[in-house]
DNA sequence: AGGGTAACGAAACGGCAGGACCGTTTAACC
DNA sequence: GGTTAAACGGTCCTGCCGTTTCGTTACCCT
């Protein structure tokens, strides 16, 4: 039993065939939607032999699995404004931009899409996931410090409240979220956090 | 051009054909999510001619649109307890009780990524969330008319509020809610809707 | 700088999903 | 109950997705 294809060598030539498919898989998702995804028309795309693609990749699923990987290495510094709303407000806002994003709000639907279907990718999500609220998370550790928030105040439940609606309406509904939405987020997350939802023990 | 075939005659047999097919998509997609969907499969469980579903509905994400369809025409009752935090109480348990349930938990995932991948799906899609976000809107219309929510609150974006986060968790990070996170997602709806984050004009 | 081999790429193959044909069943209307 | 055609279902087939094969390129190590 042989490693994995790219392992072995994983500079030069196969770093950039991987860039370059990655890329392209990126592209057609976001246009497209991941089940009618070709592997031959992303390698069409990224220049590269077909062979090559299902060999690395295997399955449209395994491809996004890796390009889940190489979106979570590409993490956005957390910003602070002083205040836990203003934090909230400015996470709120990364996150609405993101997904209002043409390319960048479609690629996430898809991601998402492909992860209920396959549980290596649905890993890969997870721990994208798990890096962003990691980013974020010292904000309300910082508020509770401050005496902003109760303690007790479990960090990550915040942080993930604020993500919440604005994926749910975008997931169930195709609302692409908009400033207000974001800022509405930010306030129910935090008046939430204020009242002690989030405390736990 | 004509119209859709189950149309005219939609009494006797195809009736039955289109009852035992949607419950076989949704036995198919639960145990399997979308992807790995075949029609040819799911004609074979329903013990109906391969040929006819693929006439009928065409595609996956035609078959799924229909289920959805079906689904929404089953719509639960609301509950009324009383007091705006035990209805939101109720809902958050179903909704939380629904995703947890091996079966309807993996239909939703499923469903929702088929309408990421296919626009007529979403539509039905949209169309399943409206019926029940409309159901249980007046509870909390209710609650602005006895004064225990500030008046100008949107109804609908409070119900929606408490089936956000059970819904991102389990998107995003595969998370089966809870009891407890049941609770806490209609505490904190309820906390935002009293400080006002959902009061428009 | 040169060899060994990991990784790539073109072309040919094959299995199966999805569709076409046509005879059979049966719902709808009188 | 008889008639009409809408809808079903078995069979065959065609095109495409994914795989295999084998020759070529170029990365890595000494």
């Amino acid at each position: 039993m042989s490693a994995e294809p790219g392992t072995v060598r994983p500079g030069g030539r196969t770093a950039r065939v991987r860039a370059a498919v990655l890329r392209a898989a990126g592209d057609v998702l976001a246009e497209q939607g991941f089940d009618q995804l070709d592997l031959a028309d992303i390698a069409r795309r990224a220049e590269v032999g077909k062979t090559t693609v299902y060999r690395r990749w295997g399955s449209v699923t395994g491809l996004v699995a890796d390009l889940l990987v190489d979106m979570a290495e590409q993490s956005s510094p957390r910003e602070e404004t002083g205040s836990v709303l203003g934090d909230l407000r400015a996470n709120a806002s990364l996150v609405q931009r993101t997904l209002a994003d043409p390319r960048q709000g479609a690629l996430f639907r898809a991601v998402i899409a492909a992860a209920a279907c396959d549980e290596r990718t649905a890993a890969a999500l997870r721990r994208f996931y798990e890096v962003r609220v990691d980013e974020w998370a010292p904000c309300v550790e910082q508020a509770v410090a401050r005496g902003e928030l109760p303690a007790g105040t479990d960090a990550r439940a915040v942080v993930r409240a604020v993500s919440a609606p604005l994926y749910y309406g975008l997931l169930t509904s195709g609302v692409v979220p908009d400033a207000a939405a974001a800022e509405r987020a930010a306030r129910a997350a935090h008046a939430a956090a204020v009242a002690g939802v989030y405390v736990t023990e």
